[in-house]
DNA sequence: GTCAATTACGTTCTCCGTAAGGATG
DNA sequence: CATCCTTACGGAGAACGTAATTGAC
């Protein structure tokens, strides 16, 4: 009464050689075995599916109305359990991940360009949001994971910390302190501080180390890196910024200049449901994700600052590039 | 290893319930059996389908990717069963009958017509050959099965006997013979005669008659017997017709008498290959025919000939209504 | 008589159910 | 601790293979 994947192949070996033992020996059983094979698939639809004797074997009408039917159903099979097959492999699949603006400009691209090439099948989908959406996405599962300076709960997530980054002085090239090799969080105070948006994690990690250091809050608060720059340059004031997010806001009029204080780095997560699987795909960009983090301990000082705050990480060629340096 | 129906109908009900228990219970097995079932569905398929815990049952990636080939298969599974269960209820199917075309003019007609009355869901295709086409189309499986004068050999075929039927003499109305009751082969000595066919059943059988009768062979021989009644009708001679094909023949110059001789009958088979199965609507065709088959044993003498050759068949009333008769 | 499909029958293995185990909220 | 999925284990039935039977040419 259940119709299975090996009973159809039965069906379309028959259909084919027309001989009980050939079609026997193709499905790896005895003909005896396979004689009652065919009994079973006939009982099962409810008709006869071939007319025989010891001589001949032939389809009857319900057999090639049959017919039609099996080829599907073993096409269908195969074509699902190929596709499993494949997304194992890496050959297709899709990956979603989400991450914050100043990830996506340029660390994650390059790691995602790597993975790509190396399974040019899988897609790859990258957004480019805030870290409460982040991990909505996340929640919600429309990304496979997320990259966050925000790990969730530890109850629906799971967090690994990937690196820390350094936080940097942006200021204008003709600031006092843009000379100087490095500053402390001390050094700043009293300067007028430029914000970026109160709902991503720069501005969640920020706040009490620029509260303490009693710096002037302008009020201002920008949700795009690049808009700050424009506000810095403008001379509204300073402002800190993690490092990969320097390309998103420096330019020629602007310096970034090194923290000295240790606390003033960020953690970068990866984040993904608890008690989810990832896919093939996922999982294997969710490994790489470690090995494309480069030391960036300690900012080199000396020599102009922007060249020196950016000293081992991959964003450097082009940033050097952009601004034509040594 | 082996991917059964079972097991797709367990995933889709999963998949739907997200429920072991419920989806359990709409399998008909117990929490147990079906885990064990969820178990098996993932190995065959290489791939884990669904994260579960005691509490909340979601599909994988790759779940979602088999949710669209398993419901593909179970509706291409359901869709062959379900049209064999149609087949098998005569609410679908085709049967293709080939008979002579003295039958397929009305006889086999009205058949059909009942036939597709009580199954309209029945595709008919009806051959109108010659005899030895008929067993052809039989042979070759072109046809269910056939109506023939001619039976087949019996290794081959299996004939059954429908009925016989008389042949009649068609003469001009104004012919000697017209106002017989009845006339006897040996009446029809020295007239000129006009042939059907020579490939044709009628030819065959009548020709050991009229030879008998020392009949004029006109040498005239055609295909139809519309062409045949011109040819009466224009005094080429006369000519010996079974019953059922006057319809084609006949005019209102014309006029048929039944022939005295009891060997003047021809004999009409059911014809279908040995061995060979036939669906349930050709089945039901086949079984259909006997029923139709009325008495037409002595053709009532007096009265106009051509009323009285025609009594009680089928094909009457469309006469009677052509020919204007009383 | 020979070859091929089927049936008979004993063995193996799959599959299910009961019951115990374990994890989650 | 209550619920739900899973594992353990034993039994019923399915499925296979060997061997005997039937049937066609």
């Amino acid at each position: 009464m259940n119709l299975s994947g090996r009973l159809i192949d039965a069906f379309l070996a028959l259909e084919e050689t027309r001989r009980f033992v050939l079609a026997a020996r193709r499905c790896h059983v005895s003909p005896s075995a396979f004689s009652q094979m065919i009994g079973r698939l006939e009982a099962a639809v409810g008709a006869r599916l071939f007319d025989r004797d010891t001589r001949n074997v032939s389809l009857t009408p319900d057999g090639v109305a049959f017919s039609v039917g099996a080829h599907r159903i073993a096409a269908e099979i195969q074509a699902s359990l190929s596709e499993l097959q494949q997304r194992a492999s890496l050959e297709t699949g899709r990956v979603a991940v989400a991450a914050p603006p100043s990830l996506t400009a340029d660390w994650l691209p390059r790691l995602l360009a790597g993975f790509h090439a190396r399974h040019p099948g899988v897609a790859l989908r990258l957004h480019d949001v805030v870290s409460d959406r982040c991990l909505a996405l996340v929640s919600s599962g429309e990304v496979d994971f997320g990259v966050n300076a925000q790990r969730g709960n530890d109850i629906e997530f799971e967090s690994l910390l990937l690196f820390t980054e350094p936080f940097l002085l942006v200021c204008r090239r003709d600031d006092a302190l843009a000379q100087r090799a490095s500053v402390r969080m001390a050094d700043l105070k009293g300067r007028s501080v430029v914000q970026t948006l109160r709902s991503g994690s720069v501005w969640q990690q920020t706040q009490p180390l620029l509260a303490k250091a009693q710096v002037v809050d302008t009020g201002l608060d920008v949700a795009q890196l690049g808009t700050l720059g424009g506000l810095i340059e403008s001379g509204f004031g300073i402002s800190i910024v993690p490092q990969r997010a320097l390309l998103l806001c420096l330019r020629a009029s602007l310096v970034a200049v090194p923290l000295a204080d240790a606390s003033a780095r960020r953690p970068i997560y990866r984040i993904r449901r608890r008690r989810r699987s990832l896919s093939a795909a996922a999982l294997a960009l969710w490994d790489a994700l470690p090995e494309s983090v480069q030391d960036d301990a300690v900012p080199v000082p000396g020599g102009p600052a922007l060249d020196s705050a950016i000293p081992q990480t991959s964003v450097r060629p082009r940033l050097a590039r952009a601004k034509g340096g040594r």
